[in-house]
DNA sequence: TCTGGGGTCCTAGGACCC
DNA sequence: TCTGGGGTCCTAGGACCC
């Protein structure tokens, strides 16, 4: 049978940081931006397990981390040495299975062909095993005959553990778990769901469809299958290129002044102008992205008609996107808390045409 | 009381084309 | 003077993921 190894590095950045830090194994720790003497507008990325049942969790606002601030070591991000780390973990995953696929900076998964059930087990206790000794990180370790089970039996795995869903037990696996469980389903998904009568999966398969589909429009159908153990037989995800970059900055404090804002979007253009001229790429597409400060949010994007490169001309466009966006009578004189820059339509630029451009 | 920074995917309306 | 049905592309917003 063919089954899928779903590998979730437990509090990855955490455990990526312990491995710098021993001393603070098994101490309450947590990786968090900047704190700003406690006025930081960052959040929590990771809490070590110690730490958890203080309170202290992914997500939660560094100004109220702060105030159990003597508790815990602080550790400020380093997204290179993350990255890095996450890079040696994947060329490991792949030596083991060429299939393997990177699905986001802590997960990967690989199909396996194995005979016997107990051989799903086997499997996941020797790739958790070389990725403990080779590296000295902990993962979790979900072993199914799909994607999005695995996933979600990861998850029940964690921290530390590796669980088996045979074929014929998805359905009853997933039943008693709720909704939320599923990946694809946030809180606007669940808040929809439960107003139809479904706070467990097992409840989607009771809910007449056509009502499920008004709730949740068309991921209804993915919903009942998983609910149903019908899984899809979906060809293994090729390695795709990255579709976007952006770059984003958060400020102290709300920003008023089209000058600094003008600045600001500047910094991000020539920031993103230059990891794109390190992945020689071309972009075409342009957006600017504004939260004000009541947190809500616009975007306005606009293309050129073919690829460009030029970071000067990203900056420009970028501006004058960012006026429109501040003169716009939605702005209600509100002050900018973020400003976003992202560019899309990536296109690979041959190293020829580089020098020539 | 407060809520980052990096992404993907989906939906929907309008312009435009045949 | 009023007009179908098919398609693509662009833009804006939003849900979701780690």
């Amino acid at each position: 049978m063919r089954l899928i190894v779903y590998v979730d590095m437990d509090a990855f950045y955490l455990s990526c940081e312990l491995t710098r830090h021993p001393e603070l194994v098994k101490t309450p720790a947590i990786v968090a931006h900047d704190p700003k003497e406690g006025k930081g507008r960052g959040v929590v990325l990771t809490a070590s397990y110690e730490a958890r049942p203080m309170g202290f969790h992914s997500a939660m606002p560094v100004k109220e981390a702060w105030r159990q601030k003597d508790k815990v070591a602080w550790l400020m991000p380093d997204f290179p040495f993350y990255e890095a780390t996450s890079g040696k973990v994947m060329a490991y995953l792949k030596s083991r299975c060429s299939l393997a696929r990177a699905l986001s900076i802590d997960e990967a998964a690989y199909p396996i062909e194995i005979a016997e059930l107990k051989d799903a087990e086997i499997e996941g206790r020797a790739v958790q095993r070389e990725i403990r000794e080779r590296f000295s990180l902990p993962s979790s370790i979900g072993v199914s005959p799909s994607l999005a089970v695995s996933k979600v039996a990861s998850d029940k795995a964690k921290p530390g553990g590796v669980v088996v869903v045979a074929p014929k037990d998805v359905s009853s696996f997933l039943a008693v778990l709720p909704v939320r469980a599923l990946p694809g389903v946030g809180p606007v998904t669940e808040g929809a769901l439960k107003r139809v009568g479904a706070e467990k999966v097992e409840d989607l398969k009771r809910v007449p469809f056509p009502k499920l589909v008004r709730a949740v429009g068309s991921m209804a159908g993915s919903l009942v299958a998983l609910a149903e153990g019908r899984l899809s037989d979906e060809e293994w995800p090729e390695e795709l290129p990255p579709k976007s970059m952006g770059a984003m900055v958060t400020f102290d404090e709300d920003l008023d002044d089209e000058e600094s804002l003008m600045k600001g979007v500047a910094s991000l253009g020539e920031s993103l102008g230059r990891s794109l001229e390190g992945k020689g790429s071309l972009y075409r597409t342009v957006t600017v992205r504004v939260r004000w400060g009541d947190l809500s949010a616009v975007q306005r994007s606009q293309s050129f008609p073919h690829p460009t490169c030029e970071t000067d001309v990203l900056v420009k466009l970028a501006q004058k996107i960012l006026r429109g966006i501040l003169s716009s009578p939605g702005r209600n004189s509100r002050g900018v808390r973020t400003l976003g820059l992202t560019v899309q339509g990536l296109h690979p630029q041959d190293p020829a045409q580089r020098t020539l451009l």
